[in-house]
DNA sequence: GTCGGCTGTGAAGATCCTGTGACCATTTGC
DNA sequence: GCAAATGGTCACAGGATCTTCACAGCCGAC
């Protein structure tokens, strides 16, 4: 099983309300040519890629966790229909286009009935490539909606977004939506300070106003509830001149350990504006019918 | 506007619960040789269509609640895109396989990123046609699932997909579809919190536009049955600015618990099997690679 | 220690959101 | 055609939330 691993490590959580538009694909191929062009695009994407010269049993496309594979049937030889079938099987919530050479109706209707979300056929320009695995990305996470989102703990508090709530022993905090908003950006950003500008502007969408105390004023709600359902911890500490941090700390003296909220990789998975945009049309010559 | 129309009344309903291989769909075209093959083959497979020859606007569209359209852009003139781009917007569930003629990548591609789902250039063989617009129709579909019978019990609850009610110690709360296709998707969410736009999106088809009450108004609705006939227990909770979430809570005082509705395993699965399936290839010669 | 600026705090509107009942349009059943 | 059922809109009222303001306390600089 060759593979180069062009992929970095886990994707930048851009916080609650950020976008990350980058996806992690695969591309099973041989067409060295072929790679390298869409390898070179991708890159330039930021997505995160792996190359991949052999079939690869499902379990081990699982572990992988692909928003979608780019496939060429032909690398897989005559066992290419089970192999896509079982794949499907396995992974309903992965991408597949087939990109592949000259094909018969019969053969296309085959994969896309078996599974496949799109085929392509070879030669084929990288960027409709592209373009076809963000489309076939796109349609398969709108309904899932949310970020599935495991809940992120810190000291004794676990903040859900998908009840957009944070609760203590079971209890829940009862936060307004933008204190929620808030906790949850603050939580996100891991125990680094976050200066009031920029949470204002994550929060509120736009630059905040010179002698705006928006952002403490809901710090101070937000202690107050935190202090009231943990009371032997502090969470959110003030930066004289700068911002806001938050971590967990306990104030009982044997332990006094600061714990930043622990954040699993999924976080912030949602897809505004993941196309690349315009100033990539650009690049081509789109005329009209 | 000439419009021949084959379908008859409603399709199976594309709420949560809507179960059916049937589809519904539009074809925006003026190739008659290509419409009449197509139809015939539409026909045959039990799907309820319609012929479009002209554009129509968008929310003309909204009413005709499609699972998808096949569209020639050449059709639509210079306002292609534009066209397209505002249908994508307003129906985002909407299944857009643009098919027609010959065309520079640049096209292709801008036409995916504005929203459409699959590009096919003419001339095509009509099984291919088939085969993208289910595929298309099976990746948004995917996690709404099929709700194979298992009736799914919330508190004094029993929502019953196969038939289309809600049940509460065996008496029907005659629920009307949307009240039903309301509290069904709640309560598959599993104690999730549900944005008023994710419920409108999910159960009109289209997206919200600012100011409708139409999901309040259908909670209301809703909550007075539930109240009406399991007075003991309050099910939809309001987040404010946020949306509603489904839970059953007790009232007695001895047991306040939260239960998230029961679901079974089954529920979100894969929907294999609703494609026509192997007996249709044998009417193609399917080869190996 | 003093001073200016920054932050914490409480409260008072202003604003936005939801619940509700009434009303109208459309569809369905007779 | 008529009546009932259903879906959807509207305006109003009450409540929840947000924003603003003034003042007090705190911090760091000199």
């Amino acid at each position: 099983m060759t593979e180069s691993i062009t992929a970095r490590d886990e994707a930048a959580p851009s916080g609650p309300g950020g976008a990350s538009s980058a996806l992690r694909i695969a591309v099973l191929d041989r067409d060295s040519g072929f790679i390298q062009v869409l390898s070179k695009r991708l890159d330039r994407l930021g997505w995160e890629h792996r190359v991949l010269a052999s079939p690869v049993p499902a379990d081990a496309v699982v572990s992988m966790r692909l928003s979608a594979l780019v496939v060429d049937l032909a690398v897989l030889g005559p066992q290419a229909w089970e192999w896509l079938e079982r794949l499907c099987g396995a992974l309903p919530d992965l991408g597949i286009v087939v990109c592949t050479g000259p094909s018969t109706v019969a053969q296309r209707v085959r994969g896309l009935r078996l599974g496949a979300d799109d085929w392509i056929t070879k030669p084929c320009h990288p960027e409709e490539v592209i373009a076809r695995v963000q489309s076939v990305v796109r349609r398969r996470r709108r309904p899932s909606g949310r970020t599935e989102a495991k809940p992120v703990m810190a000291g004794e508090v676990e903040i859900r977004s998908d009840r957009f709530q944070a609760f203590v022993g079971g209890e829940s905090l009862d936060l307004t939506r933008r204190e929620f908003e808030l906790i949850e950006l603050l939580a996100a950003a891991e125990g680094r300070v976050l200066e009031r500008e920029e949470i204002y502007s994550r929060l509120w969408g736009y630059t905040m106003v010179r002698g705006d105390r928006s952002v403490d004023v809901f710090v101070r709600k937000l202690r107050q509830k935190l202090e009231k359902a943990s009371p032997r911890w502090r969470y959110i500490h003030t930066h004289f001149g700068i911002g806001y941090r938050f971590a967990a700390e306990s104030l009982d003296v044997d332990q006094d350990v600061e714990v930043p909220a622990a954040l699993p990789p999924e976080w912030a998975a949602g897809d505004e504006g993941q196309l690349a945009g315009p100033q990539q049309d650009r690049e081509l010559t789109t005329d009209a019918f």
